[in-house]
DNA sequence: GCCTAGGTGAACAGATCTGTTCATGTCAAG
DNA sequence: CTTGACATGAACAGATCTGTTCACCTAGGC
């Protein structure tokens, strides 16, 4: 077993930054619902600032990978992937864990631009929309541009979901996703 | 002079908050920047929390006072008002200080939705959205759908300037919102 | 001059934060 | 059985946090 402590850390931190925020959340209660302790935790991550990252970077890869998935299988049902994106985010909002964007969270508590956390959520979104531009299909040579739309949109369901506790941003976003994809 | 203190320290509060966060920005640097004594503060602010809350109050207000002058000047120039907004929000972007929305970032920091901040931030927002549902002008009955779409794209153009440094999104997101307008 | 209201500055309490150190415990391989 | 790798728990340092208290100062009204 390849660092299962390691992991266990950044699993639970992942779930405690999401609930309760990035400064509000304590090594300390990490280390105690992760029953890890502290030289441990401070082995394998040089500083609080580290185990965000790494927190962030494994999301990232999650998430990267799920919308992949989510594309890929849209495809095969001869849907446009791009709109499949917005089905995700319906399901993520009506599930019991949803507190919010890790990396728009993140952006927000480490406001400055010129901070590696900001930066890093910076390039996760970037990323997203480097994906959805990538499955557009045949859609002229205006890609970038409407991937840029989708790709706030998504932010948008996201912010207005959590901030309003409305289940339904997915659905809203998906309507003004489609008819920007009619052309 | 009413309460000159009590404003100052509003106002500092303000500034430090949107460039540092919430957590992040201690009573100490608040006394320091705003030069008020720390028996001052608790005179006026029962807590931390509470001068949260007054710094987004007065925000709140600020910002509707706002969208509605934008609404009424882009009325006069027979102009959708609903698309004013972008305008007024490209300002904003373009400004030194633009570091996201406060509410947006408030939810973030403080995103268990029982939370008095979070429940302010949603409050501000629906009566964002009702400003925008009123203004709409002689658009059918389905004013209610097509308000909650626009403010999702507000939301949506304030995360992706602030998480991307991109100080495009409003015009991007205007385009959409116009497209919505047409019917 | 005197009183009062409001503000200051500094010290203080008590909690909490990140990060370090080290003696002890455990367990598997040789 | 011994060795070595790894983890624990607890104490510790030093900073920082919110919030309280109080002696002092200052300016305006009488």
């Amino acid at each position: 077993m390849p660092q299962p402590r390691k992991q266990h850390l950044i699993d639970t931190a992942y779930r405690l930054f999401n609930e309760h925020g990035y400064h509000a959340t304590g090594i300390d209660l990490v280390l105690a619902e992760s029953g890890v302790s502290k030289a441990t935790l401070y082995k394998y991550f040089r500083s609080k600032e580290e185990l965000i990252l790494a927190v962030l970077q494994q999301r990232h890869e999650q998430q990267i990978a799920l919308i992949q998935r989510t594309m890929e299988q849209a495809r095969e049902n001869a849907e446009p992937p791009a709109l499949a994106i917005f089905d995700a985010l319906d399901n993520w909002f009506r599930s019991e864990a949803f507190f919010g964007c890790n990396f728009i969270n993140a952006s927000a508590e480490y406001a400055q631009d010129d901070d590696a956390i900001h930066q890093l959520a910076a390039r996760h979104k970037a990323r997203v929309q480097q994906l959805i531009e990538d499955n557009l299909g045949a859609l002229g040579e205006d890609k970038a541009p409407l991937a840029a739309q989708l790709s706030l949109l998504v932010d948008g369901a996201i912010v207005y979901a959590h901030t309003r506790g409305d289940k339904n941003a997915a659905k809203l976003a998906k309507k003004m996703a489609a008819r920007l994809l009619v052309g």
